[in-house]
DNA sequence: TAGATTGTTAATCGATTAACAATC
DNA sequence: TAGATTGTTAATCGATTAACAATC
């Protein structure tokens, strides 16, 4: 039996914290009403694309009016999920691994990080913002213990794939995987990468761009 | 009087660093050797698209026998301008600036940190990696002064324009931008934003997409 | 030579855009 | 009511996949 719930395509999704930003935006100049056609012109995108991607997951407008911010901001937080709580842990202390326990914007938001951990004894027993950073070889049972919900890796690529299985094993649902290697992950964990190196290169292969594609002719 | 040059799309773009990525780890390996089939198995792609997304820059590949990994990692490192130096500067030495500017892999690879700036009085003066922190205000004239190319914003949003609108002002060609903002930048400038929290959030709404599907039914 | 695998053209698929009836 | 703007269907566009002749 099948559910009508048709798949919604990547496209879509990396859309959605987009609009979850804009729609931040708009509230805080406290402007409460906005019409596909208005927030096309300041997010960069076609009004047809931004009524398509929203009707993926329901009717939130009205006719005549356009859409309510706070209220589409408040269904966009629902639809990814920020209306509820979540603990996490950060494995890998290094330089990586500590700015991320000091992102601003995760500590809020109901992100709750629980423990790091480390391979390095000098820094095992030290605490970040009041957040111990435990021996590596405890993962598995840290992780089952506290209920832990998503784990984030900030290794060396050489293990990143040996965390992630810990990780699992302990029983995370997900993974924010900062490592520059593709860990893999059974189908009923979630993943995903964030590969600074990609993004890096993707500019400077735009900043080279003309004298590349010329030279091919 | 068109070049033949069309534009590469940005997926195709976007694979490139995953190819050199992969490539990296086969050269470790000394496998010195791949077909477009067996890439494709092990980067999860079909081998068509391999082979379509290589031939958008020439034809690197021989028949009967495949790729030369030496080579193609090559190729690739020279279309994404790997070959070339990069002179950078961070604005925002807070804990994303500063795990930035002690990221390893950008430190190799031709990236060459020539400053970073701050607002805050009690980080100016000192030195991260040997490099100094300096005054905010002074960006246009030094990155003018050192030809700089790229400028890195690790401050928070509120800030974000105006820095990029001094970078831009000094001259930089391109910016990596990790404040939560869609900083606009002249058409001669490139601009590559790396937004952790859409990130966070794709793979929050991933953890909850069954019950959010459903409930729309 | 026979086998393998590319480069490239053609077919398919999916995502974006356009259009418009429904309706606030 | 008239005007505005949605939700949704149809048309278009672009990206991916399949197929195969060329050739190492």
């Amino acid at each position: 039996m099948e559910r009508s719930s048709h798949k919604v395509s990547m496209a879509v999704i990396r859309r959605l914290p987009k609009y979850y930003r804009y729609l931040e935006g708009l509230l805080k100049k406290d402007i409460n009403r906005i019409s596909s056609k208005e927030l096309s012109r300041i997010m960069g995108l076609t009004a047809s694309q931004i009524r398509q991607d929203l009707n993926c997951f329901g009717g939130f407008g009205q006719q005549g009016y356009g859409y309510n911010v706070a209220e589409l901001h408040n269904e966009i937080a629902k639809i990814l999920g920020l209306n509820k709580h979540y603990s996490s842990v950060i494995v890998g202390a290094g330089n990586l691994g500590q700015a991320i326990a000091n992102y601003s914007n995760f500590q809020r938001q109901g992100f709750e990080l629980k423990g790091m951990f480390d391979i390095n004894p000098k820094l095992i027993g030290l605490r970040i913002r009041d957040v111990e950073i435990h021996d590596i070889d405890n993962i598995e049972g840290f992780v089952r213990e506290n209920d832990i919900e998503i784990g984030i890796i900030a290794v060396p690529l050489e293990n990143a794939q040996d965390i992630a299985d810990k990780l699992v094993a302990g029983g995370v649902k997900g993974i924010w995987n900062f490592a520059p290697f593709d860990v893999k992950v059974p189908e009923n964990v979630e993943i995903e990468h964030v590969h600074l190196s990609e993004s890096l290169y993707t500019l400077t292969y735009l900043l080279n761009e003309k004298d590349i594609l010329e030279k091919k002719d």
